[in-house]
DNA sequence: CGAGAGTAATTGCAGACGCAGGTACTTGCA
DNA sequence: TGCAAGTACCTGCGTCTGCAATTACTCTCG
């Protein structure tokens, strides 16, 4: 751990066990305040931002690429949210293969609800990682990139 | 995805993204050529950097504290590597409570052999990652913390 | 129109995880 | 010495995940 690899290894390491401590964390919070898991909460989040630039929907495919997860895992955990009332499932008029996913008003409210908990969470577990000397520097590129150029660049 | 929220969430999705490609990818490969999981070529690795400096042995606590994981898939994790000869188990002299684990020969060896793998694995993933925007500045992070100080010893 | 290839999503199955509870051991206090 | 509290690890159980196979649909070409 003091010193493995002095190759890509390290930087992995330290990414994999920063997401590890912020994961495991954040869920516990999640799942004590509102029952959410991080994946339930990160589809919940990506869903309800394309709600704001665009009609607000998403294929099946595209949601397990955007929250790194394989198809049939999307599928279940989009079952269990739609089961919540917090997601609805539609065909694609277009292409009848395609299903759309939606956040509820529900699933909106639920977020909005959990955000703070999710950021405070959050806020601690990057506070508790920095105190890490090989977590450090990474704590500090995530937090970097929170902000990275309000300049609206197109 | 594009603009989900311009808070702590950003920083923390784009890790967790990031951290989701390099995984799967890097557990395709290992599993492919040698049947091991990240999970477990992590704890070989950890095992044989302390091998190195020190007596090379972890207690079971401190191996799922470095490798992130509960105490009880520690010991399941630990016993399926004790189960293919690439750990072993041993107890603690001073305290009947602890064990000590510790690569084997036949650990060290699979894990010299995993080891390009692994790299090239990564090498990838941080290269295909890097073509996403939201993604690239972290992975210019995680090559920064590659060799942070190559002074070397003495 | 109809056959075959390709794509999107779902389902069966086995593996791995976390939590809660249990066992074995050590420590503190009388 | 004897008992309660705390620590370290293991096991039962329910849940979630990925892979492979399956179903449903679209597209291409004859």
């Amino acid at each position: 751990m003091t010193r493995p690899q002095p190759g890509l290894a390290q930087g992995w390491c330290a990414l994999s066990a920063l997401h590890g401590r912020i994961e495991s964390h954040v869920e516990r919070a999640l799942q004590a305040a509102h029952e959410l898991s991080v994946r339930e909460f990160s589809v919940l989040d990506v869903l309800s931002a394309q709600h704001d630039g665009e009609g607000g929907h998403f294929r099946m495919h595209e949601l397990s690429d955007a929250v790194v997860l394989s198809q049939s895992a999307t599928t279940r955990l989009v079952t269990r949210l739609e089961e919540r009332g917090l997601l609805t499932r539609y065909l694609c008029a277009t292409d009848r293969r395609g299903i759309y996913t939606d956040v509820t008003p529900a699933g909106l409210a639920l977020l909005e609800r959990a955000r703070p908990v999710n950021d405070a969470a959050l806020r601690e577990a990057l506070a508790a990682a920095e105190q890490r000397a090989e977590l450090a520097p990474l704590v500090a590129a995530v937090r970097d990139l929170e902000v990275p150029a309000p300049a609206p660049t197109g």
